[in-house]
DNA sequence: GTTTGTACAT
């Protein structure tokens, strides 16, 4: 086809005319191309209707995700005298991909189309809109749609179903994705299966997450790299080291293609389920590595408490010119606080700055995090006060649990006032204010907590531990009943028990809420979640098997030194990765170095 | 012109 001319635009017919305006914009690559592509169409000086053709033309080519490329959609929609339902749609999926209200504007789209009564909504129209809500998310607009969707009967539409199980899926609401998926019997397609698969992993329920699996190939759907990275991060999320190893052989026999999403999520899984040598592995494995892959590296190292190496990899990182962002940062800045580095900290800090990365709350955290856990509370404190955006609750709490560690009652005064302005039903600050007052044996106040706790309803988020035996994961709460092998898990503790006297350890019982008897208050640590766990596994594994725990709190203190004891006495390694970090317990000694 | 994916401070 040759260069069109403008002479052209006014003698050749209109469907020529058109294929060439479709030819020129189906090699735009980019937005700037998009652009260019306008600007040559414009000098033409197309007849009228090829004009709004090659306009509508355009719109659907820029997608691209910026705030210019949105801008630039809704300018060209303006131009369009009779918009279609094409360039509605188009406009929708633009702004799905880059406007920074993406949920709210496609709306104020869809409410304009409904105003002008014509063009009429179709599936493209929800399948783009309900887009633009699952990357909001925005779940108030989500159901909007969905409602629109079943008024005007495009509910059926696969395009729609897999939008809605999407959105819900993104929005945590996993019951109501589950019921879109139960829906779609018979055309459930691979976006759909993995959508559901991700929605299950996205909430932490990995036995759904994988039961869907199985069930998705005992359907005879063949999964791709996109479900495979679902099901490997719903591993990483539990901790479950050995599904996690099983999926990976799955996916080599399977011949799925491992792309840069998906060794991503492999390095991730395997950091966090404590094989940080086979984590490198896989990095080193990759041809190519972004952002993300370099941060899940850092970040990993970071929680296995190796901050030289985590240090090292940053530096390389920034030497083979990858640029970092706030999470490569979380990561480089929670290594140094693990590690009590504090001016190693600092400086990383600085560099932050100096490569033009705004702190986001997480980075403020972590050196929240980096001052407190080094004893300066004081740096800490005024750090806190002179942040650049309001400190949330995270950063008050980390300050107070701090400040109430090193007896700064000052501190303490000021931060706890702080908190509960902020979150006055938070069950997480109860429980933290309650043993604040128990630890000095104000009881009164105590109990004045238990009270609000009942009046306002208040539920206590459990410790929960798990352990992953024979391919399931063994959920464990405080003070846990209902296992069915209870009763040999308690004998078991028992026994624990006599090895912890008989090592000299006193139970730290300051660590137990309630104002009840020293006695029962041992008895209440030997019920914690992570001590079932641990002795779940004592009982069901026998040595080399390394027991390997996941908590979703921080290591109880007192269970810790008993961890310490148990890999001595019963000769085992025991791993748990708690909320924060991995610890390696081998005879008698943890990996953390009791720095916490 | 549609749909599914990874790293995140206590």
């Amino acid at each position: 086809m040759h260069q069109l001319k403008p002479r052209d635009a006014a003698t050749l017919p209109r469907h020529l005319l058109e294929s060439h305006v479709v030819d020129l914009i189906r090699r735009c690559p980019n937005h700037l191309a998009v652009r260019a592509a306008h600007a040559r169409l414009l000098r033409l000086r197309l007849p009228r209707l090829t004009a709004a053709f090659a306009l509508s033309k355009l719109l659907a080519a820029s997608c691209d995700p910026t705030a210019a490329a949105a801008s630039y959609a809704r300018n060209l929609f303006d131009q369009i005298p009779e918009p279609t339902a094409f360039c509605y749609n188009s406009l929708i999926r633009a702004l799905s991909s880059s406007s920074p209200a993406p949920a709210a504007d496609t709306v104020l789209v869809y409410r304009r189309m409904l105003r002008a009564r014509t063009p009429h909504p179709n599936s493209f129209t929800l399948a783009f809109a309900l887009k633009a809500c699952s990357v909001a998310p925005a779940l108030g607009e989500g159901r909007q749609l969905h409602s629109q969707a079943f008024r005007r009967g495009l509910e059926p539409s696969p395009y729609v179903q897999t939008g809605l199980l999407n959105l819900y899926a993104k929005c945590e609401e996993v019951a109501l994705a589950r019921a879109v998926f139960d829906a779609m019997v018979g055309d459930r397609n691979l976006a759909a299966w993995s959508a559901m698969i991700g929605g299950y992993s996205r909430v932490g329920m990995v036995n759904e997450a994988l039961g869907l699996f199985r069930q998705m190939q005992a359907a005879g759907v063949n999964p791709d790299e996109v479900t495979m990275v679902s099901v490997i991060s719903a591993c990483a999320k539990a901790g479950a080291l050995d599904l996690g190893r099983w999926v990976h052989a799955f996916i080599d026999r399977k011949g799925i293609t491992v792309d840069l999403e998906l060794s991503t999520a492999l390095i991730d899984m395997y950091a966090k389920c404590g094989l940080i040598e086979r984590a490198k592995w896989v990095f080193d494995a990759m041809v190519e590595r972004d952002t993300k892959a370099w941060s899940a590296m850092i970040v990993g190292l970071a929680i296995h408490g190796l901050v030289e190496d985590a240090l090292k990899f940053f530096s390389r990182m920034l030497e083979l010119k990858v640029r970092p962002n706030n999470v490569t940062f979380i990561g480089v800045l929670s290594a140094c606080a693990h590690s009590g580095l504090v001016n190693e900290g600092r400086r990383h800090w600085s560099t932050m700055q100096a490569l033009g990365i705004r702190p986001s709350m997480e980075n403020y955290g972590c050196m929240v995090d980096l001052f407190c856990r080094s004893g300066l509370l004081d740096e800490a404190h005024s750090f806190v006060t002179g942040m650049a955006i309001p400190p949330n609750s995270v950063i008050w709490r980390t300050l107070l649990v701090a400040s109430k560690n090193s007896n700064r009652f000052d501190i303490v005064e000021s931060a706890s006032k702080r908190l509960l302005e902020l979150e006055p039903c938070n069950p997480e600050n109860y429980v933290l204010l309650s043993n604040l007052y128990a630890s000095n044996s104000q009881w009164d106040r105590v109990n004045y907590m238990r009270i609000k706790m009942k009046e306002n309803n208040v539920n206590v988020v459990a410790g929960c531990s798990s352990i992953e035996i024979n391919g399931y994961l063994h959920k464990f709460v405080v003070s846990d009943d209902s296992h069915p092998e209870i009763k040999d898990i308690r004998l078991l503790l028992r026994e624990i028990a006599d090895h912890v006297i008989r090592s000299g350890h006193k139970p730290w019982t300051a660590a137990v809420l309630h104002d009840v008897g020293e006695e029962e208050k041992e008895v209440a640590l030997c019920e914690h979640s992570e001590r079932l766990a641990i002795a779940y596994g004592l009982l069901k594994t026998k040595a080399p098997h390394i027991i390997r725990v996941v908590k979703n709190l921080r290591f109880c203190p007192d269970c810790h030194e008993v961890a310490k004891i148990i890999s001595k006495s019963y000769n085992r390694e025991i791993i748990v990765r708690d909320r924060v970090r991995f610890h390696r317990f081998v005879q008698g000694s943890c990996s953390c170095k009791d720095f916490w």
